[in-house]
DNA sequence: GCCGCTTTGTGCCTGCGTTCACAAATGAAC
DNA sequence: GTTCATTTGTGAACGCAGGCACAAAGCGGC
């Protein structure tokens, strides 16, 4: 198939095929904020523009900080957020930093305070309904799933093809037919649509959450989605992880000619004590 | 020159943490491999550093080639292929170099001979057999999912702490008790093993994992694990995954502070014409 | 009120990852 | 055999992200 030739890559680099986001670090087109400068809104908030990696871990710290705040707890150094979230403590600072500086000098954060400005920055002031499409093994299990209503993304949505399952509560909701995915995701107001369909089927149902009003997909299927540029899709591919889990073992295995496969390795626990 | 003060890097840069890795874009640590040199067990690959990054789309690679394989398609070149994953043509290229030189310049790349390296490269050569802990809602999908034996990663061992689940068969497989872990694990020769238990479960799990002679551990908990040097980690984070989604709407509706909603902005197609 | 201790916030440097653009290689046509 | 069209492979440039180290900033003790 050697298809197209003539035209060398003159527009080409444009089509920009958006959607197709790579399992993991791709994502980097670090999310620009114009400075939005004038527009009053946001009162003293002028968000500056935060590097997608530090959103992904932003999101750690909060769940860490909430449950830091669970326990009593009302500040916290740098030192003991960065290693219960398993990152270097300046890393840590300079992500807090993109929030603006809510930090006091020699004492810490208050966690109360860094729980609401993540929450602000990650846009979670208010609900994100979720909508499921695919109700089989995985549909059953996300909707089943306690811990998103938990965090401010409440499921309000099911979708599937199979007839048996049509009308059928999951997780106190009814499944609704595929078909309907354009209206009632418009008339629900579903902001995100999560599609764990066979992999045929994940464009056709992206295109019609597409239709519905969706933007942003979480998808589960592995095949990369077309979608329009104002469309976010976020890819979960598990046997990518697999296989990028095969590849350490692979490059460990190759290092270490040593004896067969060094098995037994128990080394006690691996409690990182300290540093 | 600001001159530097105090040891640049000298031996500081030793305090890894290790374990916890960050949900997404973080595996920067470009897997290194410190040219094996001699060693002529590998013939004429040189296994050099492949990025992390390209380790991921590799997979992606391999999954698409696999599919044109059964189509009957023999070749390919690095344009079909990379609008096909959704990157960038140039990127693609710099990846498949990683491998050595397989293609043919003015034609393209013979499929199967990207696949053999492709997997030769992820370690996919020789089976790695999964344990899934925890058959909840989630593991249950997970058990029973079909892609995973299909690719080279067969379900072998499945454990729980429920009295009613041990015993039972799922997908197949019995499940066995949570405390026969290590004993399992060394015996069927697990390397890798998949987490789906509550997270106040976690660690614990993942010590008995590691004692059992697992190397490499996906996580969907929500919590950070500690594991000794030599175990990889691997997080899926669905929570984070949704919150990263609602950034990007909270961003994109700050920058349009226009009209409401603006939903129905159906666009017809994502087709992206031109830039 | 001053001093010293602690912890934040950030400037700077380094290195990885992405992208461009082009030379080299190859096959086909004549 | 030469030329042309095509596509690979990669050197080089660039931009982002990570990490160090230190100045600035509070707090508490004396
Ligand atoms: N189960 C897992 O652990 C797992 C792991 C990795 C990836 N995935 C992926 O997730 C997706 C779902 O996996 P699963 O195990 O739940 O599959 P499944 O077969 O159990 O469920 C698929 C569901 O989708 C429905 N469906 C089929 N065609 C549809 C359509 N056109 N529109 C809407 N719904 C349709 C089916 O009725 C079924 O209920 C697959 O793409 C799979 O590759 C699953
Ligand atoms: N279900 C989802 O869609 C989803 C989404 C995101 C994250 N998660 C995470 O995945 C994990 C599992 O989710 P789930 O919905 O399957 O939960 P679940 O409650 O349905 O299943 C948990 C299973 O773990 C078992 N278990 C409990 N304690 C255990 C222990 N100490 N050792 C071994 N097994 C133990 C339970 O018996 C149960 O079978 C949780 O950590 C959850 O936060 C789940």
């Amino acid at each position: 198939m050697v298809a197209q030739r003539g035209r060398r890559n003159g527009a080409a680099a444009h089509k920009r095929t958006r959607g197709g986001a790579t399992p993991d670090a791709d994502n980097a087109p670090t999310a620009e904020i114009p400075a939005v400068a004038e527009n009053g809104a946001d009162p003293e908030v002028r968000a500056k523009s935060i590097p997608e990696a530090a959103v992904a871990r932003l999101a750690v710290y909060l769940r860490i900080l909430s449950a830091m705040a669970e326990q009593g707890a009302t500040t916290v150094s740098s030192e003991e957020l960065s290693t219960a979230a398993g990152v270097n403590s300046a890393k840590l600072r300079k992500d807090l930093s993109y929030l603006g500086s809510y930090g006091t000098r020699g004492v810490g954060y208050e966690v109360a305070v860094l729980v609401g400005q993540i929450e602000r920055v990650l846009g979670l002031t208010r609900q994100h309904k979720v909508a499921v499409v695919g109700i089989g093994n995985l549909g059953h299990a996300l909707a089943n799933y306690g811990g998103f209503p938990g965090r401010g993304f409440p499921v309000e949505a099911l979708f599937d093809i199979d007839p048996d399952l049509i009308g059928v509560p999951v997780g106190g909701i009814p499944v609704t037919h595929l078909d309907d995915i354009p209206q009632v995701c418009a008339d629900r107001q579903i902001s995100i649509g999560v599609i764990a369909t066979p992999p045929a089927a994940a464009q056709t149902v992206c295109d019609r959450l597409v239709e519905g009003g969706v933007q942003c997909i979480l998808n589960f299927a592995p095949v990369v989605l077309q979608v329009p540029e104002h469309v976010e899709v976020r890819k979960v591919d598990l046997a990518v992880e697999l296989q990028i889990l095969s590849f350490h073992v692979a490059r460990r295995a190759d290092n270490e000619p040593n004896g067969k496969v060094a098995e037994s390795t128990v080394a006690g626990n691996g409690a990182v004590l300290q540093s």
